[in-house]
RNA sequence: CGGGGUGUGGCCCAGUUGGUCUAAGGCGUCUGGUUUGGGACCAGAAGAUCGAGAGUUCAAAUCUCUCCACCCCGACCA
């Protein structure tokens, strides 16, 4: 893409009334520009973000035999009724129509898929299956923080996966817990992130929640080095100890909960009446389990983690460039290679901006693409480019003749 | 929802014991020129109902009241 056609650009001064780092240099950057409190817009460099998050979390989903459908976002009142929780869900964002109706925003898919699923399973030869989307969610948060890390409306991949007994559901969800780590390890968060014990409800004894270690966490965690597992702050309290090895030398780290998963029961197979026969003809309820995910508040997450006081450190895999093209002054020179790069397949962000080279940089720099190669009278007089990692402070010479192999 | 803070051109802000504010400065933008390996420089220009409404006063960005928005701490977070 060429940056003098992004109709964005990076802003020098910090924005007033942000001081969540993730939403300061997103801002600055370009990536997000603010509509309220916890509402954001997805810039064009903050979607190529967004969408790479969730091409990585949809094709885990798809491993794990999910099957992608969309829910409604507006969901009436009835089905919230069905459950109870029309009343009891704070968060609910509610709302009137013309037409007198009453409606919520969804806020989670229970509600929708349980009834859903209800048409489609009669036998146990209909179980089980999973099904999942990945959609905006509306929570009416009383206090929505921290940039990408708690906002109004955001956007969440929800899996929910239907069995005809425990032991299946058991299975699955291990399954779950490790494709979700293999998404954390695609987004490089795998190091930092701890499977973590939280409250279980009233069908298994935990739940367990995904938190990566950061400083802008809003929870704490007692972690289990030895276990390499968490608890949360709910379960210390009951049990000082580590559910696992029983260890009590607990390790306490402020997180971000990047995930979240339930076991559920018949906790909502039971009001939507989703049920089945099994081989002897019985009927029984359907147990189901749950998976969230938040990609924007994963996108806040890796902010928080990967960056310098010079601007955002992208991992590769989600990085809206992979290469930051910089001409200092050699546009007819860099275009070329602007073309043979994106005509070798990757993705390029040329700065063909008529701008000083130190404008360029600390543009380069807050934007954060992995790998700037620059091309200037100094570079293409030895018939080379530099090309230097964000990550590291010199940049090395490379003829252009071997630039598409190195990238290879 | 409780407590605290802040609202002044697109952005960051000065000004707030009422009067010379006909609102300053920086960034950005536009025009012309000089520049070009770390946010360059010179000259000129445009751009503001001072968050909104009501009130006090000869006079309000400045005082009073109400409301709104945003930020922070806490509570809350299927």
């Amino acid at each position: 893409m060429l940056q003098s056609v992004l109709f964005t650009k990076v802003i020098k001064e910090m924005p007033k009334d942000e001081t969540s780092y993730n939403a300061q240099v997103l801002i600055r950057a370009g990536f997000i520009d603010k509509v309220g409190a916890g509402i954001y817009t997805y810039l064009p460099l903050g979607k190529r973000v967004l969408d790479k998050i969730c091409d990585v979390v949809r094709e885990e989903m798809n491993a794990l035999g999910g099957q992608e459908i969309l829910m409604p976002a507006l969901v009436p009142k009835d089905n919230w009724q069905t459950t109870g929780r029309w009343e009891t869900f704070d968060a609910l964002f509610r709302l009137t129509g013309n037409d007198l109706k009453e409606y919520a925003l969804g806020a989670t898919h229970e509600e929708i898929v349980s009834p859903l699923a209800k048409n489609f399973i009669f036998s146990y030869k209909d179980l089980p299956f999973a099904v999942y989307q990945i959609q905006t969610k509306f929570r009416n948060e009383k206090r929505a923080k921290a940039g990408l890390l708690r906002g109004r409306e955001f956007l969440m991949k929800d899996l929910y996966s239907f069995h005809t007994d425990q032991a299946d559901l058991d299975a699955y969800y291990d399954l779950a817990i490790a494709a979700y780590f293999k998404i954390y390890e695609r987004l490089g968060l795998k190091e930092k992130t701890y499977l973590t014990y939280a409250a279980g409800g009233s069908f298994s004894k935990y739940s367990h929640e995904f938190q990566t270690l950061a400083e802008a966490g809003e929870d704490l965690i007692y972690i289990c080095e030895k276990c390499r597992v968490a608890v949360n702050r709910e379960i210390i309290n009951e049990q000082n100890t580590c559910p696992l090895c029983g260890d009590k030398d607990l390790k306490e780290q402020k997180a971000i909960e990047v995930g979240n998963i339930f076991k559920l029961g018949t906790k909502f197979s039971e009001p939507f009446g989703v049920k089945y026969k099994d081989q002897s003809g019985e009927e029984k309820l359907a147990l189901m389990g749950c998976y969230g995910i938040g990609p924007s508040r994963i996108m806040g997450t890796i902010v928080e983690i990967y960056h310098d006081d010079k601007g955002i450190i992208w991992p590769e895999n989600i990085a809206p460039f992979k290469i930051h093209l910089l001409s200092l002054n050699e546009n007819e020179g860099a275009l070329k290679i602007y073309h043979d790069l994106r005509a070798a397949g990757l993705e390029v962000l040329y700065d063909d901006r008529d701008l000083s080279a130190g404008e360029k940089f600390a543009a380069a720099d807050l934007i954060g693409c992995p790998y700037r190669v620059i091309i200037s009278k100094k570079t293409l007089a030895a018939n080379s480019v530099e090309i230097k990692k964000r990550t590291t402070s010199d940049g090395e010479m490379v003829a252009i003749s071997d630039l598409i192999e190195f990238f290879k």
